[in-house]
DNA sequence: ACTTGACATTAGTTTTACTAATGCTAAGAT
DNA sequence: ATCTTAGCATTAGTAAAACTAATGTCAAGT
């Protein structure tokens, strides 16, 4: 079962590396994987001759088989578990910037389903979340950049991908994508240093040779997002955030290119030996993965895997 | 998958310890095994508080299940794998006793479907079997008695419920089924002492404190049932093997009670580190095993199990 | 031709599955 | 009622499978 969920995955992305991240496992790993299964069927699913991979007509059939026995089995799942209705206290806590808009729609969804269920959501600096999940002061935490909390498992949500924020009319608006370079000739406001994000984008602004001029930094994207909107000056930021902005005619984002992505997702306490999470946690983990559908990042797609065939990566 | 077989094995025994010969493991294996699965669907599946064990509701639904994704599923497999036209040969050692019935159907049932596959078939006595496999001289063996054959792996196929022969209109054919004490009133002819069936049914005597007088020994079926059919002396024999001779009026044979089971099997070479069986073998094992349908000994009924499901014991 | 991104391969480690031994309990026997 | 037996659970220890990290190889783009 397992497997084929792997080897769906696979065939969705056309990379064994993409679904490699998308199970928290290594490239190696799911290499290995696909491997036995294509021996274990005496055919060859994968065509690896040509980047990116595409599937064999063998591979094609064998995709069909997988979604529809995953199908049934989820609906066996389902009709034996028997609708548990749950009920309790989830405590999560989040990034402001990653996590307002993505968990206040998962939230009332999710309470839709389950009325008897209670979710505290606060947003928060980065660092305290991580600390809340750590100390298990919260069930789950909501974060970008997985490997820079050490001793928690994280488990992917979505890549974001980042653009340049700026006023309307502003001059970039003419552009379709911005390269790095044009960077250069433009004020910026920034997020403060010590946020991942910050860090996460000067290492690209570096590597592209680039050293625009900062006229300030905050740690806060709403204040950036005005900064931006009254003034001439630009900023980088996940494009999706200014969803609402630029319907409003206040913002105009463009994508950068080379694209830059930004990493989200779900941080928890390691569980050890077997005892995985409790029922309406892991329930209302499932439920963030189903609904976090294609964005910048990760092409989760038609991809329905739930939690509990993602290990979570030990960092 | 593999573990949707081993419930359906479970759920089709209505016992663990039955499901676990089946697969050729412990029945702890088995018994967390299922306990795992029951966990992780949240779910009981079995009521293990009565003997022999019954489904739950919970159950029942999901055994149906199993049997659609299972059949599902070798669909599938066979619809991908593309129907290999087999063709090679492929030796097997076998011992009179078991093997004559069993292996000449097989055989030509099997060549039906792969018409340029060669089979050499001969008969040998238990110990040559066991060498020619261990040494490579033939694929497989079929023998009775797993446990006593070192350095090689063994995959049940059934066993066969023993019962007592005698001529037709013999004192002991009014009965419907002998008792141990009763065997002590006749003459018994028996098999020849160094052949694990002889040493079993030796075993069961003592056991039941019966000490019969034997008359002679062979080391041949068919001298035995000759000397029964011609003397009053009776003997003890797998009831399936005197089927022609039952049929025709020149035998009879009587069920003992309790029952003596003598286990018939594949034994083959150990396979290491993921080589398993080349495709011919493992074509005509996984033949043996559907053809080898109930008899005296393991129901296997409605199981279609196949010998990759199967682990080879190590003994 | 060179670089890069993506997959394969290998050796070593972690995790999972299994065994062997023992304990417990329902069903049938005395 | 008490005893026996067959069958499942449980445990600790071991074997096997899966995974990681590091390195090698090759297709596609610069």
């Amino acid at each position: 079962m397992q497997l084929l969920k792997l080897f769906r995955s696979v065939a969705l992305h056309q990379s064994i590396s993409k679904a490699a991240v998308r199970y928290g496992v290594t490239q190696s790993a799911v290499s290995q994987r696909i491997r036995q299964l294509e021996q274990k069927l005496g055919v060859q699913l994968l065509d690896r001759s040509v980047r990116p991979l595409k599937l064999t007509a063998a591979g094609q059939v064998f995709l069909e088989g997988c979604n529809q026995l995953l199908e049934d089995y989820e609906r066996l799942e389902q009709r034996v578990s028997g609708c548990h209705q749950l009920e309790g206290t989830l405590c999560v806590e989040a990034i402001y910037s990653a996590g307002i808009d993505l968990l206040s729609q998962a939230k009332s969804n999710f309470k839709l389903l389950h009325p008897n269920v209670e979710i505290i959501i606060e947003y928060k600096h980065p660092q305290h979340v991580a600390n809340a999940v750590r100390e298990g002061r919260c069930h789950l935490g909501i974060v970008s950049y997985p490997d820079r909390w050490a001793h928690v498992s994280f488990i992917p949500l979505r890549e974001e991908r980042m653009g340049v924020a700026c006023r309307p009319g502003h001059p970039l608006t003419e552009k379709t994508c911005v390269r790095p370079p044009q960077l250069n000739d433009h004020d910026m406001v920034a997020f403060e240093s010590s946020l991942p994000v910050a860090q996460h984008i000067r290492k690209y602004l570096r590597k592209h040779d680039v050293n625009p001029s900062i006229d300030n930094v905050f740690d806060n994207i709403d204040t950036i997002k005005n900064a931006v909107a009254v003034t001439d000056h630009i900023s980088i930021l996940p494009i999706r955030m200014a969803g609402r902005e630029v319907t409003t005619g206040q913002l105009s984002v463009i994508p950068l290119e080379p694209e830059l992505l930004r990493p989200i997702g779900i941080i928890h306490r390691r569980h050890h030996h077997g005892h995985g999470f409790a029922p309406l946690t892991q329930a209302f983990v499932d439920f963030l993965i189903k609904d976090s559908g294609p964005d910048g990042g990760i092409a989760i797609q038609a991809e329905l895997e739930t939690s509990s065939d993602l290990a979570g990566v030990k960092v």
